[in-house]
DNA sequence: TGATAATAGTTGTTTTTGTAACCAACAACG
DNA sequence: CGTTGTTGGTTACAAAAACAACTATTATCA
C-alpha cells in the first residue's frame, strides 16, 4: 500500500498521549492521594510556588489552561487555605494570587516528589537523550 | 536553593502533557468536525482499521483504554454503521469487532489525514531527532 | 458436579471538563 | 462624557470521563 508502514503506536499524537499519560500517573497518585489535588490544582500550585505572586490570567497564558478551569482550581485551593487572593488596586478586575504558608508547605513537599519522581522516570535514559527529549518536546508543545 | 534549577516547563510529565495536547489538537479537529468522532472512537476505529478484526478487550489491552470507554465508543461506532459485532462461538462472552465498508472509508480518509498531519508536525525536525523521539517516547509510554 | 473465582462486556452514578453566557471593571474613540 | 469593545474572572448547563456495580459466560478445582 504505502512504502513506509504506519503503525498507530508510532503516530506522534498517539505516542505522546500514551507517554504523557503513563508518565503522569505515578505523580498524579501522589498529589491526589496525599492532598486530594486535581491536575489543574497541582499546576496552579506549582506556578505560584515557582514563580510567586501572579494572576489567574497569567497562569492561564503560561500554561495554556482555560480560565474556567483555573477559576475553579483557585476556588478549591483557596477553600483549603493553600492560597490567598488580593485585588489589584490599579485595575480592580485583576486578582493577585499567592500561596499561604500552608500552600508553600504543600508545594515544597510536592516539589521534592516531582524531582525524585522525574529522576526515577529518567533513571535509565542517557543524559544526552534527556536533553534531546526536552528540546524536542518543547518545540512541539511550547 | 538547589543547584540545578527546576522549571515546571521542563518537568517531564508536564512537558509531555503540553506536547501531547498541542500536537493532538489539530488532528482532533479533523476527526471531530468531519465525522463527529470522539477521541476514543477514533482510536478504536484505527485499531480495527490497522489490525483488523479484534475484540474490545484486545483493543483495551493494546491501547490502555478502560473497557467502559471502549464499550461506549463501540456503541457509537456501531450506531453510525462504522463497525459490526460478531459473537464468538467458542466463547460467547467475546465479541469480534470489524469495520464495515463505510467504516473502512472513514478510516482510510483519516489514515491519510493522520499521515499528512504528522508530516506537518515533524516538518522542521531532523530525521534523526524524529527517530530518537519515537524511541524515547516508546520507552516512557509503552 | 458444584461452588468460587475470573473474564468480557454493559449500565448507572458521580466527577470533571468544555462551552457559552454572563458580570464588572477598564479602554478607546467619536 | 457616552457608547462600544475588551479584559479578568465567575457561573450555568451540557458533554465526557472515572469509578463502581452489575449480567452473562467460562474457568478452576475441591
Amino acid at each position: 500500500m504505502q512504502k513506509d508502514a504506519f503503525d498507530l503506536q508510532l503516530f506522534l499524537p498517539y505516542l505522546l498521549n500514551q507517554a504523557a499519560e503513563a508518565s503522569s500517573l505515578g505523580f498524579a497518585r501522589i498529589y491526589k492521594e496525599r492532598y486530594g489535588l486535581l491536575r489543574t490544582e497541582w499546576r496552579v500550585l506549582f506556578h505560584l510556588g515557582l514563580y510567586g505572586r501572579m494572576t489567574a490570567r497569567d497562569i492561564g497564558a503560561m500554561a495554556s489552561i482555560h480560565k474556567t478551569k483555573i477559576s475553579r482550581a483557585v476556588q478549591r485551593l483557596e477553600a483549603r487555605r493553600y492560597l490567598k487572593r488580593a485585588r489589584d488596586d490599579k485595575d480592580r478586575r485583576k486578582e493577585h494570587l499567592e500561596l499561604t504558608a500552608k500552600g508553600r508547605e504543600v508545594y515544597a513537599d510536592l516539589y521534592n516528589e516531582a524531582r525524585s519522581y522525574e529522576a526515577r522516570l529518567l533513571r535509565n535514559m542517557a543524559a544526552e537523550d534527556v536533553t534531546t527529549l526536552r528540546r524536542l518536546l518543547t518545540a512541539l508543545g511550547g
